[in-house]
RNA sequence: GGGCGGUUAGCUCAAUUGGCAGAGCGCCAGCUUUACACGCUGGAUGUUACAGGUUCAAGUCCUGUACCGCCCA
């Protein structure tokens, strides 16, 4: 073996045998335990970034966990067509060679965006594989395929027929760009510093107002939409416009009639009071306007230029046309004033142009009857988040719950299944193609010409991909679902709906537990995006330092649910440990057979082939180790608690495995002691067998390399379908010899050394010098544990002698250091520093008795002890009697220095 | 404007039910110790944002303040 581990041709190597194997593919004809995720299926246009990167691993952890754990698992893969994306895509791609989509015909626009897709559009899915993702690729799907668009053409004419999809004209939310509607989820606020525009409307002719002016100032941000104006409001209780109910007033340029208006939404404080009203171009002045029975007037065409109704300024683009009104309006003296005004404006959430609210005939679903039972799934805990607080944001959407725009004016998408007969006018919805009217039954029909939001397919993701509306085996025995990952910028757009579609057409939720990840931040806090530049390509990073470190990097510094800040060193952590792991098994390889004895009846797993033989305190100590790892390791993983579940087996591994055993096993290795030998070696594969498994969710390829090259299972028999490390009850760990009373003696021990170590470093001798050390144990237990375990003490304290007596004269100035099992004492002839040593001393003497002073306050406060539980006292208690004694030994050396 | 997070070591974050504040990285010192310098050994570092309160005991619970971030309007 090399002594770094090279994964740029392991990774591929092992993905390659495990596709080949059929390792993800799941059969539900198989049986057992299902365990089902569905992956947020990427957008097809999509390359893999650190988000998909977080959300993939996540999935992959828990999918190959429980795979291990021997469920039927199915992680179901595919993209989504992403609609607007999709078409920005290939529309800037045609306008490369001239032409507009219009140029080509919507049939061959169509048939162009399927060759993109065909060509690039996989690029996501081959990157996953790269990051190791074990989905069951066979059953791949994408939103538009044949039996998904079947799928949405059926809830969409359920929907319809049941009275729950509506066209209406309604104000949405309209990107100039994509020149298309956007729900409002797409629509993305943003804090924009912009102007506030005070603007004269003269009254019309009569008498002034009770101010004494012939004109009222109106405050918008949007002067361009006066030309849509056909009201001013003022709230009924403002008395300072009490004179102005019931006047009209003169729109400044066009000269139009201005009725005024009362209504409580006005805000009083907000400019002047006064608010001019333009229902067309406004959410709330188009509310408004119903209220008052108010006419709209568009002033816009669909690409954001004025239009006829804008009179002079028709045929400019909006921006130009405000600028040409404020000219205007500053030039006729109307324009009063000018402010700074921060305000939150709509942008798209695909291209970033500012949204233009756009009075339209769009596709609504009706939410509130959907809203229903999803709420209630929530509620009653049938579907539950992760962290828990999301509850809160997905039940505050359900409640507000707003109808959802579902038409798009794009041509790649789900075509709107409704039909208008030309003769009769019946509108109704149907799948396929119908031939005739079914109600005049002339042949004379149409079709709605718009698209689907993406999203009326993503909701039926957790079905639609297992053969819905069929009632397949597939959706029998694998929904509903069991964890959904994603992260909380997608709850309303996808979380929500699903729960909705699952309830309503499946009649059960589609996923029981929900985690929510946090997001991906630079080091600096910032959201990566491509626009900022400041985005960390996952590829680069699996290129530098493999997928295995990715994923296991983002899963040591990624909290529960919490926004994760990455750059390129913390990768580093899981590209070390893979080396670490590396080594770890090249030094076994260097000490014993390669694959161990019996290896192939225990499968690297217990029971271990030590029987017979006596295991030693370190033995002992790293078995339960394993098994608290093991245990931690699984209550981690099942409360989503992956970066506890990493830091469990790094520390298993790293420290424990690593620092201490394989420090203490070397004595024993180099010796030509087979009785010692054979036991280390066994216990050493056995724990780094299990370790293994144990870190397969997390780093599948070097754990699958380490598993073959140590030879724990056949060419065929993959780490990845071994059986999740199991904790043997009381009675199994009696039979391997382990007495869990030792971990406490080794981790004192492990104090002790660590004393001397000290004591060495203190006094500038390298780690590695033999010196003699004298230790006078605490009592006569201690004592004999001691001197029954001194070659594991001697080689690690690496001692040149080693004293370990109970009636011990503690040698004069000596250095020494205090531990729970005795009083460590390092001679050294001639050499000791007498003053520095008493300051050593004094300074720990120092610590303690603050130390005791705190602790005799807490025992002396009778509140404490009559209060605190027995078990705190008593702690308090026996922690005091330690200080006291320690105090006591710290004197008594300072004495022999006192001379 | 409403809601939700957050503020703990130089940095990024942990800390189950309130019971001696930890980790990784970085830093300092020393190590070419025959698995690993992508390493080993040792070390230093805290007014837990601030002000009150509850409690025998508060990073943790309550109230308020400040600042940062996100979501919704």
């Amino acid at each position: 073996m090399e002594k770094h581990y090279d994964p740029q041709t392991v990774e591929p190597k092992w993905y390659q045998r495990w596709l080949e194997a059929g390792a993800f593919h799941s059969d539900a004809t198989r049986g057992g335990t299902p365990y089902c995720v569905v992956i947020p299926p990427p957008n097809v246009t999509g390359i893999l970034h650190m988000g998909h990167a977080l959300n993939n691993t996540i999935q992959d952890i828990l999918v190959r966990w429980r795979r291990m754990q021997g469920r039927n698992v199915v992680w179901m893969p595919g993209t989504d067509h992403a609609g607007i994306a999709t078409q920005n895509v290939v529309e800037r791609a045609l306008r490369q060679e001239g032409k507009s989509r219009q140029d080509l015909g919507r049939d061959a626009f169509v048939e162009r965006v399927w060759a993109w897709k065909e060509q690039y559009g996989n690029t996501i899915i081959g990157q996953l594989k790269r990051m190791g993702a074990s989905c069951d690729w066979e059953r791949e799907r994408f939103t538009m395929d044949a039996g998904l668009s079947d799928a949405v053409a059926e809830v969409f004419v359920r929907l319809f027929d049941k009275g729950l999809i509506y066209r209406a004209n309604y104000i949405i939310n309209w990107c100039p760009r994509c020149q298309t509607a956007l729900s409002d989820e797409e629509s993305e606020h943003r804090d924009t510093q912009g102007q506030l525009y005070y603007i004269r409307y003269p009254l019309s002719p009569g008498p002034a107002l009770s101010d004494g002016r012939d004109h009222v100032v109106v405050a918008t941000t949007r002067p361009e939409t006066l030309l849509g104006d056909v009201a001013v409001a003022v709230n009924p209780k403002d008395e300072r416009y009490a004179s102005l109910h019931g006047r009209t007033l003169r729109l400044p340029i066009l000269g139009r009639e201005l009725v005024v208006v009362c209504d409580d939404f006005v805000d009083r404080e907000f400019g002047t009071g006064a608010v001019k009203v333009t229902p067309a171009h406004d959410p709330n002045d188009f509310e408004l306007g119903r209220r008052h029975g108010l006419a709209s007037i568009n002033v816009m065409n669909p690409d954001g230029t004025l239009n006829a109704e804008a009179g002079p300024y028709a045929g400019l683009d909006r921006a130009e046309g405000r600028k040409r009104i404020l000219t205007d309006l500053k030039a006729a003296g109307l324009l009063e004033k000018i402010v700074a005004h921060q305000h939150a404006v709509g942008h798209c959430y695909r291209c970033h142009t500012v949204v233009e609210p756009r009075l339209s005939p769009q596709w609504f679903v009706r939410m509130q009857p959907l809203a229903g039972p999803a709420l209630e799934a929530v509620q009653s805990g049938r579907v539950k988040f992760t962290p828990a607080r999301w509850n809160k944001v997905y039940t505050d959407w359900m409640v507000n719950i707003r109808d959802w725009c579902i038409s798009r004016q794009i041509w790649w998408g789900h075509r709107i299944p409704v039909f208008t007969c030309q003769s009769c006018e019946h509108v109704w919805a149907a799948k396929g193609q119908p031939v005739s009217c079914p109600k005049c039954a002339k042949q004379e029909i149409v079709q709605d010409p718009d698209v689907l939001d993406t999203w009326f397919s993503s909701w039926l993701w957790p079905f639609s991909t297992f053969g819905w509306p069929n009632q397949t085996a597939d959706l029998t025995y694998y929904y509903p679902s069991h964890d959904l990952a994603t992260a909380s910028e997608i709850i309303f757009f996808w979380v929500a709906r699903m729960v909705m579609a699952g309830l309503e057409f499946m009649g059960d939720v589609p996923f029981r537990q929900v985690y929510i990840h946090g997001t991906v931040r630079d080091d600096r806090g910032q959201k990566m995006s491509k626009s900022l530049g400041n985005s960390i390509d996952p590829l680069a990073i699996i290129e530098r330092f493999s997928a295995d470190a990715l994923r296991f990097s983002l899963m040591m510094i990624t909290a529960t649910g919490q926004d994760v800040y990455v750059s390129d060193e913390k990768f580093e952590i899981g590209r070390n440990f893979a080396t670490k792991l590396w080594n770890a098994a090249r030094f076994m390889q260097m000490h014993g057979e390669v694959p161990p004895p019996g290896a192939a009846t225990w499968q690297g797993c217990g029971p271990a082939p030590w029987a017979g033989a006596t295991l030693s305190p370190d033995d002992q100590h790293l078995l339960a180790q394993l098994w608290a790892g093991i245990e931690s390791c699984n209550a981690s993983l099942e409360a989503y608690r992956f970066n506890d579940a990493a830091l469990a087996l790094y520390e298993f591994i790293w420290h424990q495995y690593c620092d201490w055993y394989v420090e203490y096993a070397k004595d024993a290795l180099y010796s030509d002691d087979q009785a010692r030998k054979a036991p280390v070696i066994a216990i050493m594969h056995y724990a780094f067998a299990n370790a293994l498994r144990l870190l397969h969710p997390m780093m599948p390829f070097v754990t699958e390399e380490l598993w073959h090259a140590m030879g724990y299972g056949t060419e065929t028999e993959f780490i990845m379908l071994s059986s999740w490390p199991v904790i043997p009850d009381n009675a199994g760990r009696t039979a391997a010899g382990v007495d869990v009373r030792w971990v406490a003696y080794v981790n004192d021990k492990h104090e002790l050394i660590r004393a001397g170590r000290t004591l060495k470093a203190d006094y500038n001798l390298a780690a590695g010098k033999s010196v003699k050390f004298l230790i006078k144990p605490v009592d006569e237990q201690a004592a004999a544990l001691l001197q029954g375990d001194m070659t594991s003490l001697a080689s690690m304290l690496k001692a040149e002698s080693l004293v370990i007596d109970p009636g011990l004269t503690p040698p004069r100035a000596a250095p020494s250091a205090l531990s729970k099992l005795g009083t460590l004492y390092m001679p050294l002839e001639g050499l000791v520093d007498v003053e520095a040593e008493r300051g050593r001393l004094n300074t720990q003497l120092t610590a303690l008795l603050q130390d005791l002073d705190r602790t005799s306050a807490k025992l002396a406060n009778q509140g404490f002890v009559s209060k605190a539980p027995p078990e705190v006292v008593e702690r308090q208690q026996a922690r005091r009697q330690e200080l006291l004694e320690n105090k006591d030994k710290l004197t008594r050396l300072l004495d022999t220095l006192a001379t």
